[in-house]
DNA sequence: CTCGGTGGAGAGCGAACGTTCTCCGACACT
DNA sequence: AGTGTCGGAGAACGTTCGCTCTCCACCGAG
């Protein structure tokens, strides 16, 4: 096993386990244990479980984002996909290991004491309204929709994990298609 | 120091430590330390740890909500007491000691390990989801809007800790009154 | 075959955790 | 005053944590 691949198992292991069970929870011995990667070769790689934390944030966002725009930017542009990212997010919630969003999980647990971890967050949730920006944007439509369309999607990650309720992506759904028709009735 | 008091004084020190800084990154003895309340009372009035935890969602959750209900019940009755909901986060997230909800705070951390905790968390949803849905009702608002009004809520509060930004409150304000008139435009 | 370097397995380290126990001083009652 | 009960302070316990170290099997180069 080379240094790569002890590091992507490392990392597939600390994200399905931090996940899953919160960060705190799990143990650098259960990582190395799941994993099969040595110990030594773990703080080779990541010289504390904060450098671990903070990888695995880094690779689940740009995954994540690019999962997320895959689906939505092969949809017509324009309103539907703007609509598209929370026909995204119910198959998401639908998975049975779905747990919210691990951005506002590790946010709760060590924002306050991991500042990387924290900036890590907020670079996320930017780059997801950046994205939803864009959409907006390209489809004509005012930047004031901006946060309402965000705010529901976010409303939506946390609402669908305490409430185990996949179905409440199609309801931010339909709230975001009433704010994009209120606002512009008319348009094309 | 009567039980009450320790009760109370243990309540409130745990309150403010598990709010701000996450529920294990908080040791038993930092809540013993800061509240003057001997380890032997603490464990007598909470026989674990995650007794005190539990306590802590359960107070909360009623205070919480009486402020919330206390401040929007004053307002007059109708669209304007929904979207008073919404001046009060916006008063909430300006709190200098503000970090998010403090129930999906702690879902996000114990929800998978602790179903106790888990379960206060949904019932503290339940209930903020139940006192909106009265207020549109009474309101003469579809049931339809009770998710998207919700939802624009629990967004804001994850959005506004993150970000840092109180007035995300007002946006979610904006959007939920688009929605309340383009549900009906017409109405009084 | 000998060597030097690499990496795996896991013991070991000090600190911190949640929890219990020991000790002792402070009253309440006779 | 003597005795019993209570609670406070904090030592102590066993476990677990993140992290380091030891030991040895392996392997290519000479």
């Amino acid at each position: 096993m080379d240094q790569a691949e002890a590091r992507t198992r490392l990392l597939d292991t600390a994200e399905q386990l931090f996940y899953e069970r919160g960060i705190q929870s799990v143990g650098v011995d259960q990582i190395r244990t799941a994993s099969g990667v040595s110990l030594k070769r773990l703080y080779q790689l990541f010289p504390s479980k904060a450098d671990l934390v903070l990888a695995y944030l880094q690779r689940r966002d740009t995954r994540w984002l690019a999962s997320l725009t895959g689906y939505a930017d092969a949809r017509p542009a324009g309103d539907e996909r703007i609509l598209a990212v929370f026909d995204w997010l119910n198959g998401w919630f639908g998975e049975p290991d779905f747990r919210g969003c691990a951005f506002v999980n590790a946010f709760g647990e060590i924002g306050a004491t991991d500042p990387a971890a924290a900036a890590a967050v907020r670079a996320h949730k930017a780059a997801l309204r950046d994205y939803l920006g864009g959409l907006l944007r390209r489809a004509g439509r005012p930047e004031s929709l901006l946060d309402p369309v965000f705010l529901l999607a976010e409303g939506a990650m946390t609402t669908a994990a305490i409430t185990n309720s996949p179905e409440v992506a199609l309801r931010a759904r339909d709230a975001a298609a009433a704010l994009l028709t209120a606002a512009a009735p008319a348009a094309a």
